[in-house]
DNA sequence: ACAAAAGTGTTGGACTTACACCCATGC
DNA sequence: GCATGGGTGTAAGTCCAACACTTTTGT
C-alpha cells in the first residue's frame, strides 16, 4: 500500500444492452455527440459519480441515455488499457444488460440518438465502434451465449408473459442453430423453476395457440441446456444476414 | 458524457489466491502493516499505477507481496460501494488466482507477512478480515466451485505434473463431497484435451504408482463434471475442520 | 383443405452410477 | 500377507436426439 496513483484516473460504466428482435440478436448503440469519435456508434455509458457505486452508475446511465429501466444487469469485465481513451486515463466497467423486445427506445438527452442494431453488423469490422467498444460487445455476446446454457438468462430476453416458442427463439438467435421444438419444450418444462404456466394462451398468431408462461424462481439450470444442433444444423428461419 | 467525477477516485486490485493443501481449500492472506485495519488479515493487493492496466497491477502486486508468479488469474468482480474504504473513494477490482500446493510463500516487503489460511476459518465470522475482503473471498470461492464444473480450472490447482487422484482431491476439497475414484478417472480421461499423459508414473507414495498427466489444451468441459456425490455422500478423508 | 405452430408418444443410443474385481506397491 | 490407492469391466437406470403422429388455429 505504498504506491499512490500518479495521475488522475476516471472511472466509467459502459453497457452492452442485448435483445432479440425478429429472430436476430441486436444491441443498443448511441451516436456519439462529442469528440472523440464524434458521430461514431458507441455503447451507452458514463462517468461514475462520487456518491454512487459503479452498479448504480450503470442503472442511471441506462435510464438517462436510453430510457430503459428494470433490465437484467451484470458486471462483465473491466477494461483498463492505459491508452484505451485518447482523453486520458479512463477505466471502464463493462456491463451486460438483457432486454425483452421493447419498442425502439427514445433518444435520451446526452446522446444524439439510440437505436437497435444487428450485432453481426456491428462486429463485422465495418462499423467503427468508438473506443474498445467492439471488444466489450464481443465479450457481452460471448457471455450471454454461455450463460444461456447453465442459467435462466434466456427468460430476461422475453416479455413478462411468453411462449415456449419465444424462449426457443432466444436460444436460436444467440446460438445460430435450429433447435427441435418438441424436445426443447419437454426439456424446459422438466426443469423445475425455469418457467411457470400462467394459465393463459396466446390469442392471435398463426397455428395452434400456445400456453403462456412467466419466469420461474430458478436461476441456475441443472442439467444445462445443451448447445447441440438438430441433425439439419444451421440457423433457424431467419438467415444470418450480413 | 457531461458528468465529471466530483472527487478523487483511486483504483486497486485485490487478489483472492486459492490453493488446496492437505485436502483443504486455503487462501493467501497478509497481515496489514498500516492503518486502517492495522494487524487484521487482508487479501494482497494495491493501487493501480498510471501506466499499467488493472490486470498488470494484479500480477505485480501478487509478485511484490507474496513472491508468487505464473498463476492462473481472472477478474472476479468490481467492488465499489462509496463507503467500502474509510480512507476515501477506493474502488477495487477483485481477482481470483489459483495456485498449486506451493511451499509457504515468502513474506514480501509491503506486508507484515503472508500465509495460507483455511478458507472455512477465514469465512466463519471470527476472522475480522479488513474492508469487504470477506465478501471478495466468498465470491472467489463460489466462482472457483462453479468453474470446476464446466472448465478445466481444477488443473490450475495442480503442479505441472499430477495424478488423477490429485485432480480428484481438488474437486473433493472445493465441493466438500467424496467422488468415486473409478468413475472420476474414466470421466476425466474421456474428456478430450482435459489432461494428457506424460508417460511417467509416481515413484513414492502408498499403493500402486499412478500415471502422471499434465494440463491438456481444452479450457471448457463438454460435458461438464457433475457435482453429484457418491452414495455414501459427504466429504472425503479430510474432515471439514472447523 | 392446407399451412403453420403446438404438443404427445416412442425408440435406440449415449451417458452415468454403483459396484465387483484385478493390479502394483510399501510395510 | 495385507493395507492402500490405481485401474478395468459391466449391468441397470437415466437422459436425450430423432422422428412419427395428433391437436388447434388462421386463411
Amino acid at each position: 500500500m505504498t504506491d499512490r496513483p500518479h495521475a488522475e484516473l476516471r472511472l466509467t460504466a459502459d453497457l452492452a444492452v442485448l435483445t432479440v428482435r425478429e429472430g436476430r440478436l441486436e444491441v443498443l448503440v448511441i451516436r456519439r455527440g462529442n469528440e472523440p469519435f464524434l458521430g461514431c456508434p458507441a455503447l451507452p455509458g458514463g462517468f461514475v459519480r462520487a456518491d454512487e457505486s459503479v452498479d448504480e452508475t450503470a442503472v442511471r446511465e441506462l435510464a438517462e441515455e436510453t430510457g430503459l429501466t428494470g433490465l437484467h444487469l451484470e458486471q462483465l469485465e473491466v477494461f483498463s488499457d492505459p491508452r484505451r481513451d485518447p482523453r486520458g486515463r479512463v477505466v471502464t466497467v463493462a456491463y451486460l444488460a438483457v432486454a425483452p423486445d421493447l419498442p425502439v427506445p427514445r433518444a435520451g438527452s446526452d446522446a444524439a440518438g439510440a437505436s437497435w442494431e444487428s450485432v453481426d453488423r456491428m462486429l463485422d469490422g465495418e462499423a467503427d465502434l468508438a473506443f474498445d467498444h467492439a471488444r466489450i460487445m464481443a465479450a457481452a455476446v460471448e457471455r450471454a451465449r454461455t450463460k444461456l446454457e447453465y442459467t435462466t438468462l434466456a427468460t430476461a430476453f422475453c416479455d413478462e408473459e411468453f411462449t415456449i416458442g419465444d424462449l426457443r427463439g432466444v436460444y436460436e438467435a444467440l446460438w445460430g442453430t435450429a433447435l427441435d421444438q418438441r424436445n426443447f419444450s419437454r426439456k424446459v418444462l422438466n426443469t423445475d423453476g425455469f418457467i411457470v404456466p400462467t394459465g393463459r394462451r396466446t390469442t392471435s398468431g398463426l397455428g395452434r395457440p400456445a400456453k403462456l408462461y412467466r419466469r420461474g424462481p430458478a436461476t441456475m439450470l441443472h442439467p444445462p441446456m445443451l448447445r447441440q444442433a438438430m441433425h439439419g444444423t444451421e440457423s433457424p428461419g431467419h438467415p444470418a444476414d450480413r
